[in-house]
DNA sequence: TCGACGGCGCATCCTG
DNA sequence: CAGGATGCG
DNA sequence: GTCGA
């Protein structure tokens, strides 16, 4: 490779370490003749998020430890069922999963009040629902969000960060991103299912959905209605657990510790290659 | 053998 | 201005 | 590169 493609592609490697910029914003930014990310704090037309994500660029690469992921995830628990006990919420990704470290804090939450219908309702009325707000906003009043990526009705984006000093480092604790994802009450264990993860087992339990007739994703498991010419997701089935959905589709319940199929199925083919 | 390989919420830009 | 398209995670 | 249609 030449040595100024070589440039390039350090270059185009080093804006996409920045949340916020993925390849497209980092070509423009190389195509301006952008240097360093010093030239890139100088931009006065970088979006809120690359702002954020250039701010805290060092800090959004490093692990976090489970027992932060634990420490954190208890401050959200806390302060949102001291406003309203009816929130429920779950760290999912990775965590859950049983990771010793993880990247990032993903919650789902949910509230009786939000509910499939619910959602429908806002949507069409572009309307605002306050129930996430009020959650944010009980958190910013401590200090625990720092910085916000994106906010809207059932997505909220930010940074947070756990209070006093890590005895680890003896600094304060880092700048962690977190995600709060609000779904309609009656989706829980499908959306909890989806958002453990991991993404291969999503494929799996989808793609036998799809062999017995069904349509698995975050917001349900449907019966598909086949006519001559086109499916149709049909009728809800009730879940009440994660357990059920296991069941609908034959399979054995699997922990969420031992959901960490990634790699594991790629494995298996390279056994039958021999 | 050949096409599909995720869909979606939010921010932002584009178009009319 | 609204509605659609695109970038991003 | 893998896998079902």
């Amino acid at each position: 490779m030449s040595p100024a493609s070589q440039e390039e592609t350090n270059l185009l490697n080093l804006f996409q370490r920045v949340s916020g910029i993925g390849v497209v914003a980092a070509k423009k930014f190389v195509d301006k003749g952008y240097k360093s990310l010093e030239d890139l704090s100088n931009d006065p037309n970088l979006t809120h998020h690359q702002c954020v994500g250039l701010k805290y660029v060092d800090e959004f690469e490093k692990e976090i430890p489970r027992d932060e992921m634990e420490n954190l995830l208890a401050i959200v628990k806390k302060t949102l069922n001291e406003i309203d006990s009816r929130y429920n919420m779950e760290a999912c990704g990775s965590f859950r999963r049983g990771a010793n470290i993880s990247g990032d804090l993903d919650i789902i939450l949910t509230h009786p009040d939000f509910t499939e219908v619910e959602e429908k309702v806002v949507k069409r009325h572009k309307a605002t629902t306050p129930l996430l707000a009020q959650a944010v906003q009980a958190l910013e009043k401590y200090g625990f969000l720092t910085d916000f990526v994106s906010t809207g009705n059932v997505k909220y984006m930010g940074v947070c960060q756990f209070p006093g000093t890590d005895p680890r480092s003896n600094q304060p604790y880092l700048h962690r991103r977190i995600d709060l994802r609000f779904i309609p009450h009656e989706n829980y264990y499908t959306g909890l299912l989806a958002w453990t993860g991991d993404d291969e087992l999503n494929r799996i339990m989808r793609s036998r959905a799809k062999e017995l007739g069904y349509t698995l994703n975050e917001y349900g498991l449907r019966r598909r209605i086949k006519t001559e010419t086109e499916e149709t997701p049909g009728e809800k089935i009730p879940i009440n657990s994660e357990e059920d959905v296991f069941k609908k589709l034959g399979m054995p319940y699997m922990e969420p510790h031992e959901r960490n199929l990634r790699g594991v199925v790629k494995k298996k083919y390279l056994m039958y290659e021999e």
